[in-house]
DNA sequence: TCCGAACTGGCAGTTTCTGCCACGCCCCCC
DNA sequence: GGGGGGCGTGGCAGAAACTGCCAGTTCGGA
């Protein structure tokens, strides 16, 4: 299912768009198109599996790392291996297309937020909290905002830095409390909590 | 058009998936099926004009708030008037259904990212850096990640917050300096630049 | 050998979306 | 007043995206 998506993305690639039907990608990836139909439900999600594949190499990544070593560290480090595997396959030349094509950007967004939940798991591991607390969740949903963004970032003409650097100064904007442990207490917000 | 827009969210509501033809949609508009694909490249694009008005309605409020007041602080309380005034519309009973269907899910990511260009405009106003900079994109961002978890949450069973408390808690997690002045001079991450 | 589960593919049919053209409306100009 | 344009709208045909149903194949185990 992967190497379907792997075959789909190099059509993916060579045509810029979603621009073909369903017939010729099912065809390019040596399948009929209600197999096609049975992977995968839209015809972008096609995309799907090999986005995946590349976040669960950082997720594993950070994983493996020594408990000792900070998770922002950690993270910032999977990231820039992880890009620099992902410029060695097709990586550098998907992202215009997922960011300029409708159809794929909506479904790279769905993947990357999806992903949060496991960056969410990895967090709390990390920092010895709840998996569904706010904290970790805060913390994973900036994570991907900063990836996305180095993604983003990354192809365009005036931007000098690549992408790995690029997720590092983002990581570094949003100052170290949120990837720290302790803190989970208390309440920073004194705001007025008007229940409905 | 946005009218169109709120009658199909209605219809979205009362039936709470996308599962049923443009035809109805449109009929239920008031529109003919072509006409309505004039307005909305896809189906699901018609809940976008709803939720665009209610981000705007954030952008408003923060960009009319005296500048003396920071950034942060009048992003907060926007937040709560806006979710405040959606309760009484139909906010509260959209999210479950934006959340759930995975089209309008889709949708709904978009349309957030989207607004993060807007949100960087703003951010970039109030503490005078270029919009495009990354500290400004990396605010925006952060906000609209916040603001994302803040409704995925509110509806959770075991979430006794509204979603205005949520989100001052999630930016609250943050730390000050991503919004603050100063700072975009010195790069902060000190990380080997392999350009490339 | 036979059975059943899992995977795959072939239709037929529905829904989504697009291209093209025609109609009515309004405004401007002659 | 009588033509033209633009502009918003809708009808229609057809391509493409998807779904339901059933049939064929493979493979492991009884």
């Amino acid at each position: 299912m992967l190497e379907a998506s792997r075959s789909v993305i190099e059509l993916f690639l060579r045509r810029r768009t979603s621009a073909f039907s369903v017939k010729e990608l099912a065809q390019h990836a040596g399948l009929a198109e209600r197999t096609f139909y049975r992977y995968f439900p839209r015809k972008e999600d096609a995309i799907r599996p090999y986005i995946d594949a590349w976040l669960e190499r950082i997720v594993c990544e950070v994983r493996a790392a020594p408990p000792s070593r900070p998770l922002r560290e950690a993270m910032v480090a999977a990231h820039a291996t992880a890009f620099a595997v992902g410029s060695t396959t097709q990586w550098e030349a998907l992202l215009p297309v997922l960011n300029e094509t409708e159809s794929l950007r909506a479904v790279w967004l769905q993947v990357v937020t999806d992903a949060e939940a496991a960056f969410a798991q990895l967090v709390a591991e990390r920092l010895e909290i709840p998996a569904g607390s706010l904290q970790a969740r805060m913390a994973a949903a900036v994570l991907s905002a900063a990836g996305r963004l180095a993604m983003e970032r990354a192809h365009l003409p005036q931007e000098q830095r690549d992408p790995g650097a690029l997720f590092a100064e983002s990581l570094a904007l949003v100052g170290p409390g949120l990837f720290e442990k302790r803190r989970s207490v208390r309440r920073a917000a004194p705001a007025p909590k008007k229940r409905r």
